[in-house]
RNA sequence: GGCCAGGUAGCUCAGUUGGUAGAGCAGCGGACUGAAAAUCCGCGUGUCGGCGGUUCGAUUCCGUCCCUGGCCA
């Protein structure tokens, strides 16, 4: 176990910095290669609104993940953790020291702790699922969950309609319940416990106003026509790709349904409050470290490579 | 300058036939086991524009002043 190298993870907020933070710290290793783990810069085509690193942020620094799914496939946490396991170990064995870098919580939690053994997402099931969903209310699905699965049923609230249709999914496609189907864990991969959390925390406002202004150049860019663009070429407004943020907004602005303006000031809005769930759900990553700042602050970077020993 | 309508939570507004007030949004906290940039749960004290007056008691009625918008000069 202390022959291997630590996994560093750097995580936080959307805007904190994490692709910059993540630069110096695998030059500042010397052999480090980024890992993806942001839930939409997997996807190839949307570019504008996913702060993907550009050629020049990236320094010479090898990147994977980013860029490597089509949009109009659905792509999952299991899915991501499946591929980044496969990457570190790729890495390694080359002798390079892999990083992970991103803000989707529950895909570094999912690599570090797998999910159980369950069905991969059946589109048909879940279509027919959504349509009662919309036709008789959120509520029914939970309703037909205290059907078959009363305990995964008194877990959730009867409005999570994402969860129930899970639940209710994993029923249909397995025949068990996913109450007794969630405590048999799959064990978690060699490497789980050598990864170590870094999670990036800038004063609130100023990370609020830095999502604020991104919106508005990302309207700027051409967002709206990179959205024109995706749709014509057959991507449907129901892909994981288009639901990212600023981009659902602008197929809604596109479908009618609101204005221009409106669209900026929600994503906006949308962001923000992802920011903020982003926070919630590292507080409760028991093991992480936090660092108050933005990645692109030279002290914040200091105390980041004071933490793992590497000193300039 | 005159007339009218307003000034109530960070914003938009509701309300109190006089007993110090409440929604939405914002914001804050939380959950999260194959959609996660998703989905869901919880949290509402603020000189009710200022100053006087009437009243046991005024944010509510009266007077006056200030501010905003509209109309008329």
């Amino acid at each position: 176990m202390a022959d291997k190298p630590s996994i560093f993870a750097i995580a936080g907020p959307t805007a904190s910095g994490k692709t910059e933070i993540g630069v110096e710290l695998a030059l500042g290793l010397g052999n480090g290669e980024v890992i993806n783990c942001d839930s939409v810069q997997i996807y190839r085509g949307i570019e504008i609104a996913t702060a993907k690193p550009s050629p020049e942020e990236m320094r010479g620094v090898a990147h994977h993940l980013i860029d490597y799914v089509p949009p109009e496939v659905n792509y999952t946490a299991s899915d991501w953790a499946r591929d980044a396991g496969q990457k570190i170990i790729e890495i390694e064995s080359r002798g390079k020291r892999p990083i992970l870098v991103g803000g989707t919580g529950f895909y570094l939690r999912t690599l570090r702790r797998p999910l159980f053994e369950s069905p991969p997402t059946d589109e048909m099931l879940r279509n027919r699922l959504t349509r009662i969903k919309e036709k008789k209310g959120p509520e029914h699905l939970h309703k037909m969950l205290e059907k078959v699965d009363p305990q995964a049923a008194a877990e959730l609230f009867p409005r999570d309609y994402v969860r129930s249709m899970r639940a209710l999914e994993v029923f249909f496609q397995t025949g068990e319940k996913f109450s007794e189907l969630k405590p048999r864990r799959i064990p978690p991969p060699e490497f789980a416990d050598r990864i170590f959390l870094f999670v990036l925390n800038p004063p609130r406002d100023e990370l609020y106003q830095k999502i604020n202004r991104r919106a508005e150049i990302h309207f700027e860019k051409g967002l709206v026509e990179e959205v024109r663009a995706l749709r014509k070429a057959g991507v449907g407004d129901d892909t994981n790709a288009l639901g990212a943020h600023g981009y659902r907004r602008v197929c809604e602005y596109l479908r009618g349904e609101r204005t221009l303006e409106s669209a900026v000031e929600r994503t906006k809005q949308d962001v923000r409050n992802y920011a903020k769930r982003q926070l919630t759900w590292f507080r409760r990553e028991k093991d992480a470290v936090w660092l108050d700042g933005f990645g692109n602050e030279k002290e914040i970077q200091r105390a980041l490579f004071k933490a793992i020993g590497i000193y300039e």
